[in-house]
DNA sequence: ACCGTAAGGTTAACACCGTTAGGTTAACGG
DNA sequence: CCGTTAACCTAACGGTGTTAACCTTACGGT
């Protein structure tokens, strides 16, 4: 074995890579099919057994690039705000809104029945773009821009908060409600993302808060 | 055709639902092909096809009956509480939670790709409950219990907010994020959803709300 | 120089899938 | 009594993931 060869072998995964990709996000993950991605590289698809154990393996893989390709998305929408800062968290629920509705295919699949079982989130690279949201609760509340609380829960909650509205957004897209048609003219996800604002930051409760 | 014939017709399509949402139940989407569901009602593949236009016909079904239950499930849980109050609307949103925990793969098909097209939440029954929410809240603010907001606004961020909880936990078990191993007598889903209380009821800005 | 080995690819086939075509049976209505 | 139709069947088509067996090609060690 030699170099150049192995170079080939590389190439050709991350061909095959491509081809599953590119053919998901045209037509969602029902279009991804072995036959379909080996005739798309030049190839039959017994060949693609060479490179990947089998279509799960391969899914996988293409799970994990458009992962990685989320949390870089992530860290470059956040980091255009000052450190420490509400806005910098609000950026990432606006960037991971975003990129969900701009990629739908291929958020469906990071977050959809294939990543059940053993192989978990935790065993992605960055894990999300959670432990950087963690990071900017964190910042948030030591320079005093949000109330102290355990930062984990808080990041919990905020994810699981923008998460909602895009998962909703996917499986109904927001239509029926009268709040939000995105037809006609109405509210899209990311203004309801901008009306949730002050819910998030005061509350809806008629008490004051007893601040800690 | 005589009244028998129909009842018995009416009877074989019922038999045909209940085979498909158990199968469904027991090992998820992937569980249920036409000739699986066949078999169990111990009928040849292809006289489903007289009952049903084909497998997406009968997968909505399916999903129609699931989502009655679903919403019959929330109206219950809420009722128990005294019209107006935050309980009453907290108690749909542990519902919710909880049902979707118990009917994972029900829930799953409720919420999947399947759903997608033209025909959409607006089409099934009852709107999943959320007409139900939104009166909810709107009782809470009339009572004065919660700040007058847009209902449907407030709505829909309840909404979002728990559906985050439920598909994040479904989707990763929200496990590798520290505060909530499931395995590992960690948080619980159910036990998020009452941590996000606070968050929920008083904000998490340092600074005071404008009370309008 | 040569032979073994292994990578990378092929075709053929298996078992399953959704779905269609066409035929068979039984029961009803005119 | 005949025609119609509901309800069901078997056979088959094209598609899927996957396996088995085979064929090149090119490298490395002796």
């Amino acid at each position: 074995m030699v170099k150049t060869a192995v170079t080939t072998s590389r190439e050709h995964e991350a061909a095959i890579l491509d081809a599953a990709s590119s053919l998901m996000a045209e037509g969602g993950v029902e279009a991804l099919s072995m036959r379909a991605v080996a005739e798309r590289v030049g190839v039959s698809a017994t060949a693609l057994y060479h490179y990947f154990e089998n279509k799960q393996d391969l899914v996988d893989r293409v799970v994990r690039l458009g992962f990685e390709r989320f949390g870089t998305y992530l860290r470059d929408a956040a980091q255009r705000h000052p450190e420490g800062s509400m806005e910098r968290v609000r950026a990432m629920g606006e960037a991971y809104l975003q990129f969900a509705l701009e990629n739908e295919a291929y958020f469906r699949v990071i977050f959809s029945i294939q990543l059940r079982g053993p192989r978990a989130l935790e065993e992605l690279p960055g894990g999300g773009g959670y432990p950087l949201l963690r990071q900017f609760v964190q910042d948030a509340m030591d320079a005093g821009s949000m109330r102290r609380f355990d930062p984990d829960l808080v990041a919990h909650y905020l994810w699981a908060t923008v998460h909602g509205i895009v998962t909703l957004a996917l499986a109904c897209r927001l239509r029926g409600c009268e709040a939000c048609e995105t037809d006609g003219g109405g509210a899209s996800p990311i203004d309801l993302f901008h009306a949730f604002d002050p819910f998030v930051r005061h509350g809806l409760s008629t008490e004051d808060a007893l601040l800690p």
